[in-house]
DNA sequence: CGGCTTTGACCTGCGC
DNA sequence: GCGCAGGTCAAAGCCG
């Protein structure tokens, strides 16, 4: 089908872009050891920057989408949230997991990157790939791996802007990051790099 | 051999 | 009610 550019199949893994911060709990101050990025992290000119609907944690309710449209400055590329579903059988199909109506909150942010997995310290499993409506990159669906760990991610990249990548997580990781990161300077480095090319 | 990716099918919610 | 779009499952295949 379409392959979303240079990461996929042939070699596994691409240099990945390591993402040192942790999710938050509440509001959008990411942070990474201590150290706080706020909402400056970036912005148009830039590598990274945060989505409107990260400062809004409001954006995804528990019932559906009554409140979606609050924030819709998304472009018509935005992270849409949507697909609830109740499993019958205990078997899970469609949408997410059926923890009640109680939704995770989501937050999305956006990078500057030629390669599509911003490695953020933890393991992630790749479970599914969508074609997404006006965009052709597909969209990609991951879950941490690790044990016990509900947490998911979506990848995206802009139609309009090709070096674009919107990340979305959903959850919280309930347990401790799986690799060292911290030296942000570093990766920032990289995201400049990449960037100027 | 185990872990991961790929991919088509399936399910659900929403808009018309 | 129907069709579309998004999200997930799971079998098959690939790779280290």
């Amino acid at each position: 089908m379409f392959l979303s550019s240079s990461s996929s199949s042939s070699t596994r893994q691409p240099p990945p872009i390591h993402l040192p911060f942790m999710l938050p709990t509440s509001t959008v101050t990411m942070s990474s050891h201590g150290r706080a990025f706020g909402n400056r992290f970036v912005d148009e000119t830039g590598f990274l920057r945060l989505m409107p609907s990260v400062e809004a944690p409001t954006w995804f309710p528990s019932s559906s989408d009554e409140t979606n449209n609050n924030n819709n400055n998304h472009d018509d590329e935005q992270v849409k949230i949507s697909g609830k579903r109740k499993g019958e059988d205990g078997r899970v199909k469609g949408g997410d997991k059926p923890e009640g109506k109680v939704r995770k909150p989501r937050y999305a942010f956006q990078t500057r990157s030629h390669v599509d997995i911003l490695d953020d310290g933890y393991r992630w499993r790749k479970y599914g790939q969508k074609a997404v409506k006006n965009n052709k990159f597909p969209r990609s669906y991951y879950r941490c791996t690790s044990q016990g760990c509900n947490v998911k991610k979506q990848v995206q990249r802009l139609t309009r802007d090709e070096g674009v990548v919107v990340t979305t997580y959903e959850g919280v990781h309930s347990h401790p990051i799986e690799k060292s990161n911290d030296n942000f300077e570093h990766i920032l480095s990289q995201f400049q790099i990449y960037t100027s090319i």
